[in-house]
RNA sequence: GCCCCCGUAGCUCAGUGGAUAGAGCGGCUGCCUUCUAAGCAGAUGGUCGCAGGUUCGAGUCCUGCCGGGGGCGCCA
């Protein structure tokens, strides 16, 4: 384990809190929350009066009696009907400052360290990448580092789609249209019209259809030229997707590969497992697990179909697979899916069966980390079937386009080759601030001004703030931060302290809900406090050298955790814009 | 029909059962000879979809409605 790490206020009072509220209740929750009164408040003695039938202040005040916070708060008072309010002490918040100053940001971890597997992204092959396609692959790269920077082991997989009855399609349109050609069309991204011309074909030609329907049995036997068709549609739609995951500034590699078709040789097996544990149902010719509570518009059991009645495999097993995999091979302590919440009866269903087949359990967890979907105007889902959808790559080149006017409107003194860079950084903070920030499970209607704004509670705020700070520090040579526990005197720096304190629990509660958008709250109202000291407290021209370099302490803190936070989140902190 | 998610300011959204429900955007008033105005300060703006219930206390938990979205056997 680390040798040091931050000190989490929030547990640290909430811990000496429960031992005074044990006194007289040892199962009591204080109920600790930041307040607009102090800096916490504990509300737990109201509901202890209720249960002990004593008045509420008293117990407080009894409560009070018994807590030991010397050294941490410099005030503790009992207020209102019962609420017990914490001040920090400045001098303890000044001593922790100095030791992230001298130790570093890092966080405690709650818990052991996990193994822990991140399924997320998962485009298709020979499909575009659309707006759709942003949240899970934000989302889960940013839960990716966020566990990471917690000490946990993360193993990310992308599961792409790259197997099932449409490549039989696929592969006969690139046949019509020439594998040259094909592999020119698919590198550069114009994913859409191959797909659209495969399909149309599809729909026009039974000709072409019935080639497909054989295509499809030889690509299932392992035709060798078919095989070798197929990988040429993946490895092309593999290099376009590393194309777009370079402009979204995404840790995914190909490494990270772990397609539908990487289970194909286990799926006999697993059926036969199935078999073996009683779980197989055969019905209308398909081989079916009912997992228990599942029922059909019909009210009658839903099956999770494992081998269709033609004999093939569908979403289900390889899905099934992949559970069995993860915790068998990959000994995953918790397994994240970062997929859309359509699918959530879909997941529920596959968590169950394995559950049943005794693939998970035994500590092992899975869990759906369920987002809402992406809207157009007409407030239903964007679809790439609809044709209404917008491609990822736009949103991405036309975030970067905005960001560059903005920048060459404001006459920096970049040259042209840092301006780009900075471009890049901001357009692209934007779009995956703009997406981080909304909780996770709410639908949102896709709004280009939206996720394209770089004023008020956005990324490029955060950066701003950030580059603000590097200003300061390139401005004085001799900008030297305090090595000691800096005096806190003004407001502004006291409410700076508490807020750079706050990261440690800013990131356990982001995963423990696997809310991104908790640390975005938090970076956005650390900037917002920062920005207020910015206005009123004078760094450079401070009154006193010790003033300044106290304050300089600050700012440097204060640089360290949105650089460490956005860099959490995926965005790139640059130190000019 | 059944199940899941959502409903908070004009708009987009925060809000772990606690005191007076918060931001941003748009609109209104101010602020750049002073460390970056992508900023700051202020004013305005609310029957938290509706109705019951639980609780000392409900935007938050429960039930029922209304509205929106999604799902419900061989697509993923």
């Amino acid at each position: 384990m680390r040798e040091w790490v931050m000190i989490d206020l929030r547990r640290l009072l909430e811990s000496r809190l429960s031992t005074a509220f044990a006194v007289l209740d040892p199962d009591a929750d204080p109920v600790l929350r930041p307040s607009d009164r102090a800096d916490f408040q504990a509300n737990g003695a109201l509901a202890l009066a209720k249960r002990l039938g004593r008045n509420p202040r008293e117990v407080a005040e009894e409560i009070r009696s018994h807590l030991d916070l010397d050294g941490v708060c410099s005030l503790v008072e009992v207020s209102g009907p019962g609420f017990i309010n914490l001040s920090l002490d400045p001098s303890f918040l000044a001593a922790e400052l100095a030791a992230a100053a001298t130790d570093g940001l890092a966080v405690p971890a709650e818990g052991p360290p996990l193994r822990v597997v991140v399924d997320y992204s998962h485009p298709n092959v020979a499909k575009e990448m659309h707006v759709g396609h942003l949240r899970t692959t934000i989302i889960g790269d940013a839960l990716c580092r966020i566990l990471a920077y917690c000490g946990h082991e993360v193993i990310r997989e992308n599961h792409i789609g790259d197997w099932g009855t449409p490549f039989g399609m696929l592969i006969e349109h690139l046949l019509d249209i020439g594998e040259s050609e094909a592999a020119q069309e698919l590198s550069v991204g114009d994913l859409t019209s191959f797909y659209r011309q495969a399909r149309a074909s599809f729909d026009a030609d039974e000709d072409f259809k019935e080639r497909s329907r054989r295509r499809v049995v030889l690509l299932q036997s392992g035709d060798e030229e078919t095989l070798r068709l197929w990988r040429i549609l993946v490895a092309e739609s593999v290099g376009y997707f590393n194309e777009v995951y370079r402009k979204l500034g995404v840790t995914l590699s190909d490494d990270d590969i772990v397609g539908e078709s990487f289970y194909n040789a286990d799926l006999p097996a697993l059926v036969e497992e199935l078999r073996q544990k009683g779980l197989l149902v055969e019905s209308d010719g398909a081989l079916c697990v009912f997992p228990p509570g599942f029922v059909t518009r019909e009210e009658t059991p839903l099956p999770l179909i494992v081998q269709k009645s033609d004999g093939g495999f569908g979403y289900a097993a390889t899905d099934l697979a992949a559970i069995r995999d993860r915790v068998g091979r990959l000994k995953a302590d918790l397994i994240w899916y970062v997929v859309g919440a359509p699918q959530e009866q879909h997941l529920a269903m596959c968590f169950a069966v394995a559950k049943m087949a005794g693939w998970l359990g035994d500590g092992v967890i899975a869990d759906h980390v369920a987002f809402g979907s992406v809207l157009g105007a007409d407030h239903k889902m964007l679809k790439t079937r609809a044709g209404e959808s917008i491609k990822l790559v736009s949103l991405l080149d036309e975030a970067v386009a905005r960001a560059r006017e903005a920048l060459d409107e404001r006459s920096s003194e970049l040259g042209d080759e840092e301006q780009a860079a900075v471009a890049r950084a901001v357009g692209i903070g934007a779009v995956k601030y703009a997406d981080l920030s909304t909780e996770r499970t709410r639908d949102y209607v896709f709004d280009w001004d939206r996720m394209l704004a770089f004023e008020g509670n956005t990324g490029p705020y955060l950066q701003y703030a950030h580059a603000r700070i590097c200003s300061i520090f390139r401005r004085s040579a001799s900008a030297r931060p305090a090595a000691r526990p800096p005096r806190l005197d003004a407001p502004q720096e006291r409410d700076l302290a508490v807020a750079l304190l706050g990261l440690p629990e800013a990131v356990r509660t982001t995963v423990r809900d696997r809310a991104p958008n908790r640390l975005c709250t938090y970076l956005y109202e650390l900037a917002a406090v920062f920005t207020t000291f910015y206005e009123q407290c004078p760094v450079l021209r401070a009154e006193s050298a010790e003033l300044r370099e106290d304050r300089l302490l600050l700012c440097s803190l204060t640089a360290a955790v949105l650089a460490t936070g956005l860099g959490l989140l995926g965005i790139e902190a640059p130190e000019r814009m």
